[in-house]
DNA sequence: TTGAAAGCGCTAACAA
DNA sequence: TTGTTAGCGCTTTCAA
């Protein structure tokens, strides 16, 4: 069933203070002073007015008191990723830790179209939010957004923007690469081939840097055709393996893969070649998407990007910045490793965790 | 680098009507009736109103906007879905659509925690919201949302509530199946097996139900052992096929998934045991998440929901109630079946497309 | 301890 | 055609 009909709208008049002050008899000054637990009021008083206030469901209006306050308790955020797996938990995180300090949080998607994200930021000044938040599908540099009213907080999350009073958090995807080789190596591996996405993401480049890094420092050759750049995709995993275990090559005994999918597609095609993993050949994937890494034969490895966190970080940045604070620069926050399975020959997935505790900051580059 | 320093709160004051005013040489109210076109003006007096208004960057500031009309121009949606797949698309598009109406949307997200939802509800009645959405991970029935100022328009999306005033919008799971299997009996296939979730969820027992009228007008026989309720997963997929296939049984010559997940691990299964899909055994999942359907081999089949045009519809909707139309009940949104390489004998994945026309609508049961 | 009133930024009704 | 003003709901001085 799914009735329609018109009636008119609803006559929704939400109680004014003026309401709770009528019926407490009282002043207006009086029933806010009791409201707001401030000033000198007789307890009785007091207590009166709240009763009144609690039994007509009095809900203070928000809108009138940021218009006196010129302090609207809402921020903005503006996404590219049209809300998928990476902005997600950002999100979600940051929503969280702002709506502890009461600041609702204003969605906005722009899907990588300026006309849309330039109405939106319109719209969002009109709203006169105290902060603004902008994230995207990848950490790559962006141009800035604006212009607006300068002085608005700004923060960047996994994403970034040559903006001078903006601050940028993204992943230290370097650290992570370093952490899943480290680990590797520390197995005993000595042919760790990275099969990994397009050469045009800063990801790419910045996990094959510390990827090839690693390798330098445990006196491990770099092989140039043990670095397969190729797409994010199941499928590339997969044809990876085929090009690096063709006959006649010397075959990895480990893969570092760029992403969950790409290591998911290369597990695959292992065992269809009856290659063990992780007996013959580690795997470490890296975002550690569950979906992924749970479905995946044996469980994977991954390095986790912690988004959680960069949201939480984001939120707190940002509630200091409209505390007055002044933050900006380009911040990487430290990845984390989940050995499972696919890594881990003895008892497999006992979700063994290991920290990178040290901070990497550096500069954009 | 990172910089933080502190300069106390930037001064960041907006323009106000006041400001044009005054610098265009008018009344506050000629510079209102300028800059909204409306009411009789002088063309020049108009035009240097409007003039300087854009070179000092004047933006009208919509709480007082807001205050004045008691229109705060915002919706709030309050999501349970830790925002993840099924909400998405939904908030992506609602967002979309009320953003063209300039509605912005606050997002909340309450992780299935009654007391956090109320938290957030009380926060939105504060800023006023002139509308409700309410969405979850699972399209099953749940409390109503409440209590709050009667005749806010509510919608649920994905989600439904017995509230008389509210309009809930689920996808029409029952005609999803019928769909599905229907195009598994228009290939011939007479032995068709259901591989779904637990049968705590609705979808679990409307696909199901779906499944059995189809057969049944088909005149083929169900089989009971051709049931398998599990779970949500690749693995339980691969398990069923274990079961279903085991020596001394009549195999199947298809399959109806209750997701992609479980259909994929069905066909991983059925290509590791030399079983063709789709010649020998064709394959049928639910869900339409290309992260699936694309990475499976082949590609899956799939019934699609439709969530973006449910996150639309609910838009539509939501803006005719908060006009003043009372719309409720229940409504089941159709889905589409999306044919691929995983029954399609001929050419694989050309991805055609059929469409269920006719809008099946029923009451909530 | 309480009341009165100004003002936040804007719109709309009414005067001029 | 333009100006004046009340009022949206709230907080915060300042008086009483």
């Amino acid at each position: 069933m799914s009735a329609t009909d018109d009636r008119g709208p609803g006559q929704r008049v939400a109680p004014t203070i003026r309401d709770v002050a009528r019926l407490a008899e009282v002043s207006i000054g009086t029933a806010s002073k009791a409201l707001n637990a401030n000033g000198r009021l007789r307890q009785e008083t007091r207590d009166k007015v709240i009763q009144v206030a609690r039994q007509i469901g009095y809900r203070p209006n928000d809108l009138a008191q940021s218009l006196h306050r010129s302090k609207s308790m809402t921020v903005g955020i503006i996404t590219n990723d049209s809300f998928g797996r990476f902005s997600f938990p950002i999100v979600e995180a940051l929503e969280e830790r702002l709506a502890d300090q009461g600041i609702a949080v204003f969605m906005c998607n722009a899907t990588d179209d300026p006309a849309r994200e330039r109405q939106h930021l319109d719209q969002l000044m009109g709203k006169r939010i105290d902060g603004l938040v902008v994230t995207a599908r990848r950490a790559d540099k962006r141009p800035p957004i604006g212009p607006f009213a300068h002085g608005l907080p700004v923060v960047y999350v996994y994403s970034q923007a040559d903006d001078p009073d903006a601050l940028s958090l993204v992943p230290d995807d370097e650290g992570g690469a370093v952490l899943a080789v480290s680990h590797l190596v520390g197995l005993g591996r000595t042919r760790i081939a990275h099969i990994t996405g397009p050469e045009r993401f800063d990801a790419v480049r910045l996990r094959r840097s510390g990827y090839a890094r690693t390798l330098a420092a445990s006196g491990l050759p770099a092989r140039p055709d043990y670095y397969l750049p190729g797409a994010w995709s199941e499928a590339w995993g997969r044809d990876a393996v085929g090009t690096l275990f063709a006959a006649g090559r010397e075959h990895p005994d480990a893969l570092f893969c760029g992403n969950d999918q790409i290591a998911r597609g290369a597990a695959d095609a292992l065992r269809e070649r009856g290659i063990d993993v992780p007996r013959d050949v580690a795997i470490v994937g890296f975002d550690n998407w569950e979906v992924m890494t749970a479905a995946s034969r044996p469980p994977l490895s991954s390095v986790d990007m912690n988004l959680r966190a960069m949201g939480l970080e984001a939120g707190e940045s940002l509630l200091a910045m409209i505390a007055g604070k002044r933050i900006s620069g380009l911040r990487r926050l430290p990845c984390t490793l989940q050995v499972r399975g696919s890594s881990q020959p003895d008892d497999k997935d006992k979700g063994a965790r290991r920290h990178s505790n040290a901070v990497h900051e550096r500069k954009s580059g």
